[in-house]
DNA sequence: TTGAAAGCGCTAACAA
DNA sequence: TTGTTAGCGCTTTCAA
């Protein structure tokens, strides 16, 4: 198993190992004929730079850290996806580690990566809590966060305009006849969700509409939580049409409570979720939701974070991006 | 930005830096008194040992490598959070990466990991071919695959008894009275499949039913592609009452198919599926279906690579897990 | 119990 | 254009 250096080659080739790593790196101090043939030489040997060694001397190991709540949330997954694209795209690599939505495992983590020397950190905070725990950390590794909306805080960080979307939600449903929009599942510790909440209810007032909420502050946005909740609400008197439920995940549970009484969506409830998850496009399911833009998502955060890097940027920026509205088969208008 | 070594600490400390390195490895050859005065000191300091650094000279980076055909998939995500949590458990992390069904690209993932010098690499093969364009690195990194059943091949994998699952399965349908089942999703290139196929062969066979296929060599066990190789299939006479897909993603197009046409699952098709991929739980989709269990499988599969790692290990093993049957609301007895 | 020094594999400044 | 050498931050042998 040992593996062959530098110095091998160097030696096989009858030149210094200094020479060896010149022609490696594609210095211009080296004729290409020499090049060519220390390069010939390591195709033979087998051959493979030792990154971790590379990253001692140039104090950069192309590694980025990705701590998420959890990749077993489609969500999540879909983002790690992206993550990983753009980000080998620009010769960076990905360590990933889940949180599991806990501040101090948040915090662990970020020591960790900060061990392991990775260029900078894409963190998906678990909620508002988890900036204020950062922060000691956040001037010594370049951070950017995403999902979450950190407000004013000095920052980077890319999230959705979840105001703006919880707003095209609510237009949406009234564009259908609906005036009796019940919210469902709002939450305090998380800006994202406060955002939401509000655009709902600035909405609703806007178009004369009253506000209607379906208190929870449940720390999840499982399924399972949203069944439950459901079908608590579902034991009482209905004086809406309409449910506009904070997260996709709250949506499935809300169906999944209907389903069990025979309340019938859409013909007898319209459901609108936010997120836009991979579930929700499922057969049967057809959710219609105001979607986050993963991709984008990804993408941005990526860029924002490696030039951060590599540019030794010592501001911040908020990038904050449109929802939009994808309709399919879980509302219908009020007849 | 510049972070605090072990010589910082050492002069801060009035000590050799070897001293400090003893104290933080918790070496016995120093006094308990030193060691008490250093660590706090380091605390003070907010020391972070450089792993990098520590990689180079212990030869071991605790790093793992992980290459899935993409996390965007709900069975490669699930997989991928038990395996950090276990990899974490035991001190390791995972550099995360997507090979998207590609040999030519997890040839090349290869070859980074090992640039990277991770401990071991752990993969889920994108097929048949994967194990031999991989089998000249084999030999020069602990490596486990995951997922795919490789025969006899002489190197260490963790999969499900894929023939003993597709058994299972044909003896449900069968039990629920089922005489005529369609097997959808038959597939070239990969053992897994080539196994189910067989097990579902075997089982009919064995029950005294002609096997019946869908003949499709499609290479992606998408939604989409279940839906078009559906949409053509139920243009056709059906002379079966259920299908047997190959995996749930396909049975989820199948779904969509039938959903279109109007045709009833289960009342008049019964569809069973193979995985249980979160999805097959939704409401609504509720997908009987034979479950890989995850967990398991991330869990066997991470001590595999860690038991090879620190024991030298020579030979290999492999490790086939029982599938089990999930039970849900896709398949009717037959009236 | 502690310090001095070598060395992990590499890059880059300096010399030749 | 090439070789020599220092040094990245750490662990560990060897001496004291």
């Amino acid at each position: 198993m040992k593996s062959v250096t530098i110095k091998d080659v160097a030696k096989a080739a009858g030149v210094s190992y200094s020479t060896v790593s010149r022609a490696l790196t594609g210095s211009p101090e080296i004729s290409e004929e020499t090049r060519e043939r220390i390069l010939q030489i390591c195709r033979e040997m087998n051959y493979t730079t030792n990154t971790v060694a590379r990253s001692m001397v140039m104090k950069s190991t192309k590694l980025l850290g990705l701590i998420l709540t959890s990749v077993n949330n489609p969500f999540m997954s879909e983002l790690a996806y992206y993550i990983d694209r753009q980000a080998r795209e620009r010769g960076y690599n990905i360590i990933l580690c889940n949180s599991s939505r806990d501040a101090e495992q948040e915090r662990e983590l970020f020591e960790l990566m900060m061990g392991r020397q990775v260029d900078g950190i894409l963190i998906f905070p678990s909620g508002m809590d988890s900036y204020n725990k950062l922060r000691a950390y956040l001037s010594r590794v370049p951070t950017v966060f995403i999902g979450e909306n950190l407000r004013e805080a000095p920052e980077s960080y890319v999230s959705v305009d979840n105001y703006r979307g919880a707003q095209i939600g609510v237009e949406y449903l009234y564009s259908l006849g609906h005036r009796n929009i019940l919210y469902f599942g709002r939450r305090r510790g998380s800006t994202t969700h406060q955002l939401r909440a509000e655009g709902y209810a600035d909405a609703c007032r806007r178009l004369g509409l009253t506000p209607q909420y379906c208190n929870n502050t449940f720390s999840s946005s499982s399924i399972k939580y949203g069944y439950q909740m459901a079908k608590q609400l579902f034991s009482q008197k209905r004086n809406y049409s309409a449910i506009f439920a904070a997260t996709d995940t709250n949506a499935l549970g809300i169906m999944q409570a209907a389903e069990e009484i025979g309340l019938k969506i859409p013909e007898e409830l319209s459901l609108l979720g936010f997120d836009n998850i991979h579930d929700s496009g499922l057969p049967r399911i057809e959710l219609s939701t105001v979607e986050q833009p993963k991709k984008m998502l990804a993408a941005v955060a990526v860029d924002t974070l490696i030039d951060k890097i590599q540019n030794e940027l010592t501001g911040y920026s908020h990038r904050i991006l449109s929802p939009t509205l994808i309709e399919r088969s879980s509302c219908a208008r009020v007849k």
